[in-house]
RNA sequence: GGCGGCGUAGCUCAGCGGUAGAGCAGGAGAAUCAUAAUCUCUUGGUCGGUGGUUCAAAUCCGCCCGCCGCUACCA
């Protein structure tokens, strides 16, 4: 019995079109599930949209659509992205789905039944022009008396019957859940600042409007529909079966990591494990807070045209290289300024350079002088030892990262051993062996198709296109490329196929 | 304002009490199997400033300067 790995990405909310930071996001979680399911885990990766609220209500309008045809249009769009960014997601859930209609009923039913939700009233400034309410102290107040929002939008005081959850009643027990599992929140920079928030003392929380209509009936109340977050953060025990808990879905509950961006954070570190415990369902295991991608100091805005396109982006650059660098360059969970300067850099250093060409002239020198065959595992010297203790050691190292989710640190450590293995075949330049001992030649040459194998083996989460083409070239069996194979030689004598260059430079065209 | 973080080589960052480190960029040499790729050596920093604790401080403490995050109900 494999255990079980749940991760899920935020599902996205379709009042836009999605752009790179949803590739982040989805990208990095798809690495993440790709490694576990090496690592012999029965995954279970989920992704999807989030469709309700007053805003997709108001897109619709504005675009002349029923909000169900809207909201059909853009989450397809997401699907799309999904796959061109070569996806391995196990379900996309939406939350106009029935399912999750139910799954949402079911919890707000238990909350009420529970006594953790009671009706109140919710007053306050409230700004139609931004559909939001103001404190008192952000407001100001103009020389004609009117108050104003911070964004200038005139406000007025509005009062409307809301349903409540005690959120208030959760605060100590939220603390003493963060303090039993330090590794809950990360980065640890983001913990901190959850838990100062939720000391700083926490009130109910509105969890339904009536202000409009795109959105989940309150049972037994059908003049509210639930709040957008309560609906959409529901999605995660939806896909997991619920409330069906006698399914075979539901073992995975709860999820192992909730990926999602450091703006939505607190939706899921506070509110989220507050309705599951309230609601008597476990919390999820983590949540990890990601950062941003920047282009040149500035957030990417469609107002300054500075939008990544993901796509553009793998057809430029291509979709292993562009996942490679997106995980590579920043630190994850850390701001990341995007260039193309960059990309291009370490596209040509450590992609074509370190690995693409460790693999080329190893490949060829084997093609060339060894039959084309992979030669058998002879006699090692203490260098050979080395370098193949270093890859071996490897699996260990980077499982321990990909546990944190240091993706960059990971690949310094896979990226460490190639360019020891670049130092490895300059000190044994097997082209010369050639010459004065073919029997020593043909082991180096073999220690290099083993390291190289493993490297290629643990990089297939971040690069499987690139790394299924050099497993091949390896002539790995594709039924042997997961973790637990690279414990079991490959067997000599293999009739590989002529090697081809798999990371090409990437050349600036001449303007 | 409050709480928290950061400021180390040209760039991106690691180190967090005991003779300043990595990768990239720059310089010199070697090799020629390979995608003009690789390897070796090397230039380069008074570790934001300033006081203090200590035999010893990027590393601990105080203050100052500069950046950044959080400080709830659009999602």
């Amino acid at each position: 019995m494999k255990p079980k790995y749940y991760i899920t990405t935020p599902i996205y909310y379709v009042n836009g079109a999605p752009h790179i930071g949803h590739a982040y996001t989805t990208i990095a979680c798809d690495v993440m599930a790709r490694f576990k399911r090496l690592d012999g885990f029965d995954v279970f990766f989920l992704t999807g949209t989030d469709e309700h609220g007053q805003k997709v209500e108001q897109a619709a309008a504005a675009a002349g659509m029923s909000p169900q045809a809207f909201t059909d249009g853009t989450s397809d769009l997401f699907k799309a992205m999904t796959q061109r960014v070569g996806i391995s997601n196990d379900d996309f859930i939406r939350t106009t789905e029935e399912r999750h209609k139910l799954a949402c009923a079911e919890l707000w039913k238990r909350l009420v039944d529970r006594g953790e939700i009671y009706l109140g009233g919710y007053e306050g400034w409230y700004a139609v022009r931004d559909e939001a309410f103001y404190d008192e102290d952000e407001l100001t107040t103009r020389p004609d008396g009117t108050r104003v929002a911070p964004s200038g939008a005139p406000v007025e005081w509005v009062v409307e019957p809301s349903y409540f959850f005690r959120l208030s009643a959760w605060q100590e027990r939220l603390l003493a859940f963060y303090d039993a599992h330090p590794d809950f929140i990360a980065p640890n920079s983001r913990r901190n600042e959850v838990t100062s928030f939720v000391k700083s003392g926490l009130r109910d929380l509105s969890v339904s409007r009536t202000s409009f209509k795109w959105g989940i009936p309150v049972p037994g109340d059908p003049a509210h529909v639930m709040y957008v977050w309560m609906d959409a953060l529901t999605n995660y025990i939806t896909a997991a079966g619920f409330p069906d808990e006698g399914s075979a879905k539901w073992a995975f509950w709860p999820a192992d990591l909730h990926m999602v961006g450091k703006d939505i954070l607190r939706f899921h570190a506070v509110y989220w494990p507050a309705f599951l415990m309230a609601a008597g369902i476990a919390p999820p295991k983590r949540v990890f807070a990601h950062g941003w991608w920047t282009v040149a100091g500035e957030k990417m805005s469609k107002s300054l045209g500075n939008v990544l396109d993901p796509q553009e982006l793998s057809d430029s650059y291509g979709l292993d290289s562009l996942r490679y660098f997106l995980l590579r360059e920043v630190p994850f969970g850390n701001d990341g300024t995007f260039s193309r300067k960059a990309l291009i850099s370490r596209l040509n250093v450590e992609l074509a350079n370190d690995l693409g060409n460790l693999a080329q002239r190893s490949l060829s020198l084997i093609a060339r002088n060894c039959e084309g065959r992979l030669p058998d595992q002879g006699a090692r010297t203490e260098d050979d030892a080395e370098i193949l203790a270093a890859a071996a050691a490897l699996l260990p190292a980077v499982r321990t990262q990909m546990e944190r989710q240091g993706f960059g640190d990971a690949l310094e450590e896979i990226w460490r051993v190639i360019r020891a293995a670049n130092a490895y075949i300059d000190r044994q330049a097997p082209w010369a062996l050639r010459k004065t001992d073919v029997v020593r030649m043909a082991d180096v040459l073999r220690v290099l198709a083993d390291v190289i194998r493993s490297v290629a083996t643990l990089l297939q989460p971040v690069m499987p296109e690139k790394t299924a083409a050099m497993l091949d070239q390896l002539g790995v069996p594709a039924d042997g490329r997961d973790f637990a194979a690279l414990a079991t030689p490959l067997p000599a004598g293999t009739v590989l196929p002529p090697p081809a260059g798999v990371f090409p430079r990437f050349v600036e065209e001449a303007e």
